[in-house]
DNA sequence: CAATACTATTTATACTAATAAATAGATTAA
DNA sequence: TTAATCTATTTATTAGTATAAATAGTATTG
């Protein structure tokens, strides 16, 4: 009763075999996305097991991203490369019983944002300068509503994403993209019931027209250098912020009688 | 015919349907690890479907890590902390096709290290610290074996994996044990059969031993600037054996006629 | 001739029912 | 008291059937 967890499963599942052996298939075969998996059939046949324990497999290659499943003819299971988002999912449900606090995710970010954007400085195309500007352009106008100011929020933290995503390094790229959207849901669940941050706004749109023009001048160093400051006023300010947050719901508590 | 990804699936799975309505059920009623969910027939019954799709919903809830699943009285889904493996094997799965290479991995490794090692620095326990030493003692012989180098990088390796474990952010925990993880995986598979590296072996237990000494005397600073000297030095030697690997399998591919 | 609608086929999706395997807890025997 | 055995519960797997979705190819229409 003490531990159930050290428990080894006497049996694999057969469903699990079977993920086992089309993975190891798969990379044998050295198969590209797009290229198609045996139907449900087939893999009944190849395997030796009923209809269900080989939907249980495939529906696990799904679950990670490996295949996706389509009905009709020359459908069937295909191979993905995985996506963003899954990868993404999948990590957040580690992290959910965690629940990394704002100082937390800012020490990674300010780790690796730095770096991400000296590694892009080279990489970036001029579709990608354009795109950058147009990010900056949309936080240039002082907010009038709600959404605006959430919408310039997205714009900064896209802006850092397009940096991720052209850093060249998958591994940063992944990372720096997992920071923004775990920031984008702070700001969206926790952050947006506080007035607006002008001068935290402010700042975020001086650092990304330095770092933009750093970048157009491919000034790899210049450009490690303004993000790092960027990060640290940024960190500076999620301090403060949360300061508020805090106040705000004691005062909320202050409010309810007894 | 040109692009078939792009398509949207008209109608949600119900199985899916269901993944989601548990997932959002535990968030609701902050459930916690060790928390049964409602058996396969209560599960049928709840969602009005047959038992097949009730199994899909809690496979895909089990490859996610979310929940183990036991057979037999009190059996069943069992709510469950993603544990590392798990998330770890899937992140791999997102990496597949982009196969990081040596110096990625390692440009990575150096922004995290020294950072993980200064915050590990204050909450390290006097077992931590013993554990560490154990560690350096076991590369402190010369191997003999090639078992004996194979655990003597393994060693190298834990002193890392240890220090993350203990950093206190858990999403740079994640990134330091996955790194580590990523490079044993490399020496394992991709440098065993290179002779020794004694100057590497060495230059790694000096930091080793050094790291241990401001841990020990709770230095955070010099722990980082350390560790930051043991990534550049790691980099480098990592650097001058891939050059050696190529000229390795040139050599090979020469030795074959024609 | 090109665009549209139809149709046949392929395939996944969902359901039912029955048996096999695993196991926690109760019972029994040494 | 301890160890072995039984039993009830629950998942795991199988088999078979029926339905719904997707699509390639064909026929129809403007």
């Amino acid at each position: 009763m003490n531990d159930k967890n050290l428990r080894i499963p006497k049996r694999v599942k057969r469903s699990d075999q079977i993920v086992e052996s089309v993975k190891r298939w798969v990379a044998l075969n050295r198969m590209q996305p797009g290229e198609r998996l045996p139907n449900e059939r087939e893999l009944m046949e190849q395997f030796e097991c009923s209809k269900g324990t080989v939907r249980e497999a495939l529906k696990s290659l799904e679950v990670q991203g490996l295949v996706s499943i389509r009905t009709g003819p020359n459908g069937g299971a295909i191979l993905e490369r995985v996506p963003y988002e899954k990868a993404s999912a999948l990590l957040r449900n580690f992290l959910h019983f965690e629940q990394p606090s704002g100082p937390e995710i800012y020490a990674l970010r300010t780790l690796v944002e730095p770096e991400i954007a000296a590694l892009a400085t080279p990489r970036l195309t001029d579709e990608d300068l354009a795109a950058l500007n147009a990010l900056i352009k949309r936080c240039e106008v002082a907010p009038e509503t709600f959404e605006e100011r959430m919408d310039q929020r997205i714009a900064e933290l896209e802006f850092h994403v397009l940096l991720a995503q052209r850093c060249g390094n998958a591994m940063l790229a992944f990372i720096g993209r997992f920071v923004n959207d775990m920031i984008r849901d702070m700001v969206i669940f926790k952050k947006s019931a506080l007035p607006e941050q002008r001068e935290f706004s402010c700042a975020n749109l001086k650092y990304h027209q330095k770092l933009l023009a750093a970048l157009k001048a491919r000034d790899a160093d210049s450009a490690r250098q303004l993000m790092h400051e960027h990060m640290k006023s940024a960190e500076h300010f999620n301090r403060e912020l949360e300061g508020q947050l805090n106040q705000h719901f004691l005062g909320m508590n202050r409010g309810i009688p007894g």
